[in-house]
DNA sequence: GCTATCAATTGCCAAATGACAAAAAAGCAA
DNA sequence: TTGCTTTTTTGTCATTTGGCAATTGATAGC
């Protein structure tokens, strides 16, 4: 909890009883690995903290190949945030990647909190913005890198986490095969 | 203008008066091909709405060369948000890729209609989580597919916008060489 | 019209990656 | 442990793409 609240003051100011109402607002939720804590087709209507494990954004197609958008970690939110904010059903899903642990804000309890607190919003605002830059950013600098420099480049930015996530889906976020990463991590 | 109002319309709601303040602080700005709206390592003071032309956002690698991370063009806002929200350097240049024209809220002007119009700062909030969600899913997109279908999917979605730039500028955003762009579009 | 310049096309070959299949390894439950 | 399932590794071969260089094409200035 104590990590929340340092994440988000990195991005505004908030005082102890904002603070107090925050964490009064988030409860702590598991999911176990490969279940899902959004679904495409479905409206994501909660936002969560991960305290711990990995989730993957990812999407299927026709075929039901499964294709890992990014991955998300401890001490970052994890949501669809347009299908949260709009009530538009998600075209992703969000699935535990290994057993996880969140703390949950519902859509009523974010909104009580852009109520109460001033600049919530613009916490929130700061937040977004910036990880989908950095997103974004990440896959169009792959799209001009090699495979193998993609898996040093995640190796070094992601330290740990190609030890948490199977192969497969490292792969597919790379944007390769499985028997490509595997002869790649030969080296 | 009155696209530009329409667009806004599109993400929240807006009086007759909050129009007039929009519009009044709106300025025409002319910028030639080739020239840079905004730079690498200076602060974005200002945020453009295309009304002509078509803009690119990039950056440019040790040697020099230089790569499109994607195109901007008529009836969207153009801007390194996040420089221009927190004032920080940009870590990217804003270059015209035709002659183009455009309106322009200075920083100053921006943060009169943030204090000024109610709902100013949720409405930019959704632009901006939507286009970048938008442009993350594109690189994302294009990293699983062959160069062949990244170039036929950019035909298909930006119907117009190949014949409107540089085909090396095109073939850096779809992560190809100017090369092998030219030989598929041989087909 | 001539020339300089830059962008685009093309040819050639090598390297990277994918497709497919089989084998090996790892995980998991009884 | 044993057997079953899934994931990962490995082999072979076809295809895609890059690198490089030469050629062609377009444009602008003289």
């Amino acid at each position: 909890m104590e990590e929340l609240i340092s994440y988000l003051l990195q991005f505004g100011n908030l005082n102890q009883e904002q603070i107090a109402m925050i964490q009064s607002k988030a409860k702590l939720k598991t999911i176990p690995k490969g279940a899902y804590f959004s679904q495409a087709g479905k409206i994501a209507d909660k936002i969560g903290y991960i305290t711990e494990g990995v989730f993957r954004v990812c999407y299927y197609d026709k075929a039901g190949e499964g294709y890992t958008r990014y991955f998300v970690y401890e001490n970052r939110f994890v949501a669809d945030i347009n299908s949260f904010r709009d009530e538009v059903p998600s075209a992703e899903y969000i699935e535990a990647v290994t057993d996880c642990k969140l703390l949950v804000f519902s859509k009523e309890g974010f909104e009580d909190l852009s109520n109460t607190i001033t600049g919530w919003s613009d916490i929130f605002l700061k937040i977004t913005s910036y990880v989908m830059e950095n997103k974004m950013k990440a896959s169009s600098n792959m799209l001009v890198q090699d495979a193998h420099t993609r898996y040093l480049h995640f190796l070094e930015h992601y330290p740990g986490l190609a030890n948490r996530v199977p192969l497969s889906m490292l792969a597919s976020y790379l944007g390769i095969t499985a028997s490509s990463l595997s002869r790649i991590r030969k080296k």
